[in-house]
DNA sequence: AGTTAACCTGAGTCGCGCTCGCGTTCTAGG
DNA sequence: CCTAGAACGCGAGCGCGACTCAGGTTAACT
């Protein structure tokens, strides 16, 4: 169910052991991007926090960019999870209240999530370098406007037409900025620029929305 | 009267001979943030190409990322400078006129300045990494909202609190996540996406604005 | 001309991402 | 059980990039 292995593990991890060692691997990167951030982030590090030999992390991980890529898109399933839970648990009447509570979840993974607030989805991740980087941002970006819409659409009835999808691509793009700058401002999330953050997605969207 | 020089050279060009090379390294930094990105980019080949040596690049720019965030200054001097003409040669009779114009000047800066487009103004120039950088990042980002809301304050009758600052830094960065997404789904800029960005901060700023 | 200080320079250091070939451990056929 | 072969595990080492520093050069003043 998880696509956290699409296009990023060089190798499948077959055995027990093997699948152990990548869980490790993920979790101390995690746990390193929090700490160093991504430049400082090195994969000898990483390798040896998670008791792994380095030969052996690059038999998983095709290259640096790549791990963190899987830990994206690891994170990426847990809060569409987490999002999906939630909205299916809660009377929804309108869909302001819907982006209020898929921006809240958003906050929620960065105060709890281990490395989650160091992504851009699909911005800064890979941001500046080659033209091939480049277009998996973009896709990433994509992929990550369109699942979220794709719930939305199924869970409460949002129009699904070619102007609403561009709309959710800016709106998803916008409030990542601003949520990322809230959490400069403050370890928690500043909660003025959070609050901030609802009414721009609220304001731009009713616009696109009825 | 510029500021480019404020805090990111480690010695300031005293000679003649000096301020050119200073100006041949930032040039040619532009023009390879263009071709590689700032993952890409070289202090070797900036000094091959400015006909520099390593040690004298070395002499007035503190690292790769200092040299990065002169020319971020140099280009933030130039953009303001642009804005405050045209402004200035424009009759405004609402401040929603004011804003498609910077950001029409925005989008002319990424067209056709070299390098202008790679940097996110303070969000991801310096995004991942010690904690010092992040301060920087920070720094700068409110340096570009409060230029540009000065600017505005002076020459249009737009207010001048805290809520409104505050507002002011939010519509800059969501206005240059999707800017910068304009510029990654097409070379020029996607229309559309520009237009939406103008939508963005009209429909938010009108919260804060009358 | 001599003395001193400021400046210039590129070979070299250090640390990074990543590889490659050898050792070891599983699997299958006799 | 033994053995041939394949698959996996491993870490010393390679190439390269950011950055330094000791020695040479130029300028400035007496």
């Amino acid at each position: 169910m998880t696509n956290t292995a699409t296009g990023t593990l060089r190798r499948k991890p077959a055995q027990r052991r093997s699948a152990e060692r990548v869980e490790r691997m993920l979790e101390e990167c995690a746990r390193l991007l929090d700490e160093v951030g991504y430049e400082g982030l090195t994969t000898k590090e990483v390798a040896r926090r998670a008791e792994v030999p380095i030969g052996t992390f690059y038999q998983f991980f095709p290259d640096k960019q790549g791990l963190v890529r899987a830990l994206a898109f690891r994170n990426l399933d847990a809060f569409l999870a987490r999002v999906t839970a939630t909205l299916a648990a809660t009377r929804i009447s309108d869909w302001t209240e819907a982006t209020d509570l898929v921006i809240d979840e958003f906050v929620w993974m960065k105060r709890s999530m281990p490395g989650f607030n160091v992504f851009d989805f699909g911005v800064a991740l890979a941001a500046p370098g080659t033209s091939r980087m480049l277009d998996e941002a973009l896709e990433d970006n994509l992929v990550v406007a369109d699942r979220l819409r794709g719930l939305l659409i199924g869970l409460i009835g949002v129009p699904a037409g070619d102007e609403q999808a561009r709309a959710f691509v800016v709106a998803v793009e916008a409030a990542d900025a601003v949520l990322k700058l809230a959490f400069r401002a403050c370890p928690d999330g500043d909660p003025d620029l959070i609050a901030e953050c609802k009414r721009l997605v609220r304001r731009y969207l009713s616009d696109h929305l009825g």
